[in-house]
RNA sequence: GCCCCGGUGGUGUAGCCCGGUCAAGCAUGUUACCCUCUCGAGGUAGCGACGCGAGUUCAAAUCUCGCCCGGGGCACCA
């Protein structure tokens, strides 16, 4: 059949077919599964064992996210059940870091406030027979395990491993003597479930909890009933982490079974999430620690200048999806120029500076709008005989050409030697000038540091990964304060970061 | 090795479940031009992709099979 005999066909079988609708994509974050508004409950569970990232950042959103369109509620739990693992100040990089990203969580708590609960459901599974408690030491299981045959002390009757059990909670046990291991197939082709330990014994103080316990729960076991606790409805993270194990002891301890929705972990080029690659460079000095503008921490990227607006935003507009992906910073930092621009204050920054004196100069008072379009105020410059201006601009400036002073005047360049010279040239804007940033002698020094991404394609440190420009802003630049972000024209947008130096964000 | 899960332009994503509207949308990037006393922001136009092969079908990015490639899991970590 030819293509207009079908649609001939198409036409009379069923009218107005012909003219279909433009079908429009999807905007935002696809819906959730069996979600119910007002009845869902999502949680953020970072293990405290290192600092907040923008992995975390992205992940958080994402359930903020789902937690306000479907009115929901929001957990904020500290995945805290390795005493060795575990620091006081990692806590509280996720709590500021949430706060700062707009992240609002409805409650909070740690795992480690729930042991005794978690005990109780580890006695029960005891009592029913079907988890034990297990002195092979760890070669042992994992021969056996890979074996698929169990040990000897599968089959120990219910009353002995709950007297094991006791004499654990009771410390009576070193590290490594016994552990408690959940019944499951031995043959699985899953080794992760055949017989998986569920508690063992870490002889470590924890922050929290310090000397009081020293019998642990794994996450699998402390993760089911956690989101249980919880009522978690959704469970919405980066697929390094299982399921199967989970709902095999949700079942064993009749717990709800949450929707799970995995994501591939957020990876930036050049730029990995992982503690394993980021943590020789803290420690070998390669960058100046955890929040070094360059690192992927939340701290790295607020000292950058990105906006929680540019994190949300992008998270958005990226989504989440199953395939492996490496973000290129592009995007993140384009939706951070944009949400910069109105709202930054322009000042002249000139690199790499040249004095230049103008001979003729009229003495001027200017006053010159912060913003070209936006009332953010303004500043005025006395000016003089004596300016500067970029190296790199001058060079570009043929000797008897006619260039001008931002928002001042034309000058007309009489000598490009080393000690350079000018003539003023009017005041009447010239179409096709090329124009230049400028300082007068009351400028400020000012360091910009120029973050890069810090491993290059061969996986190797970019030492190349902080340029650092100086040069000299205008007086103004005096009444920034820590923490403000403004353009410097013809530059980029930078972020006041200590006294005298400047991050460029973009 | 075993077990999952994925592969749409340089990058990220929409579309795939329910085949035709897709000679594939959007963003980023890049090129050119316009606007602008910024190389920022904004505007217009251009560039650029369905991993490979077979099958089913009138019709395949979409369904099936095989192959290739990538990621993750296989802890007394989370």
């Amino acid at each position: 059949m030819s293509l207009s005999q079908q649609e001939a066909l198409l036409s009379q079988k069923y009218p107005g077919a012909e003219q279909p609708v433009q079908k429009e994509g999807r905007v935002g974050l696809p819906p959730l599964p069996n979600a119910v508004k007002g009845k869902a409950a999502f949680r953020l569970p970072p293990e405290p064992s290192g600092f907040m990232t923008v992995g975390h950042a992205m992940a958080f959103t994402i359930n903020f996210l789902y937690r306000q369109e479907y009115d929901g509620e929001l957990w904020l739990r500290f995945e805290d059940t390795n005493p060795r693992k575990v620091e006081p100040r990692y806590y509280e990089s996720f709590r500021s870091g949430s706060k700062w990203l707009g992240v609002e969580w409805d409650h909070e708590k740690n795992v480690s406030d729930d042991i005794e609960t978690i005990y109780a459901h580890g006695r029960r599974l005891l009592e029913e027979g079907k988890a034990y408690a297990c002195s092979c030491d760890a070669d042992k299981v994992k021969k056996l395990r890979f074996e698929g045959k169990a040990c000897e002390h599968r089959d120990s009757p219910a009353d002995a491993n709950l007297r094991v059990w006791v004499e654990l909670l009771a410390k009576k046990h070193k590290e490594g003597d016994y552990v408690i291991r959940f019944k499951g197939d031995m043959q699985n082709v899953n080794y992760s479930l055949r017989d998986t330990n569920i508690f063992r014994v870490i002889d470590h103080p924890h922050p929290l909890t310090g000397e009081k316990y020293s019998l642990w729960p794994t996450y699998d076991l402390a993760n089911a009933v956690e989101d249980e606790i919880c009522g978690i409805t959704h469970i919405l993270r980066s697929s390094e982490f299982r399921n199967e194990l989970q709902q095999l002891l949700r079942e064993a301890l009749g717990l709800r079974a949450p929707e799970v929705i995995q994501f591939s972990r957020f990876n930036f080029k050049g730029t990995p999430v992982s503690k394993r690659l980021l943590r020789p460079l803290v420690e070998q000095k390669l960058v100046s620690g955890w929040d070094d503008p360059r690192m992927p921490t939340v701290e790295g990227l607020k000292r950058r200048g990105v906006l929680p607006q540019a994190i949300r935003d992008f998270t958005l507009q990226v989504g989440y999806t199953k395939t492996e992906h490496e973000y290129d910073w592009s995007i993140l930092l384009s939706i951070n120029r944009k949400l910069l621009d109105p709202v930054s204050k322009r000042l002249f920054f000139v690199p790499d500076p040249v004095e230049l004196s103008v001979k003729g100069a009229p003495e001027r008072k200017v006053t010159i709008p912060y913003h070209p379009q936006n009332d953010l105020g303004s500043r005025t410059i006395q000016t003089a005989g004596r300016f500067y201006i970029a190296g790199g601009d001058l060079k570009a400036i043929k000797e008897g050409s006619v260039f001008r002073l931002m928002d001042l005047y034309n000058v007309k360049l009489t000598s490009a030697g080393p000690t350079p010279t000018a003539e003023y040239a009017g005041d009447e804007l010239l179409e096709g000038t090329r124009k230049f940033q400028w300082a007068t002698p009351a400028r400020v020094e000012v360091k910009v540091l120029a973050p890069d991404v810090l491993f290059d394609e061969k996986g190797e440190f970019n030492r190349d990964s902080l340029k650092e420009v100086r040069g000299y802003v205008e007086e103004a630049f005096t009444k920034l304060k820590a923490g403000d972000i403004v353009q410097f024209p013809r530059f980029g947008f930078c972020r006041l970061d200590s006294p005298g130096t400047m991050v460029l964000s973009a």
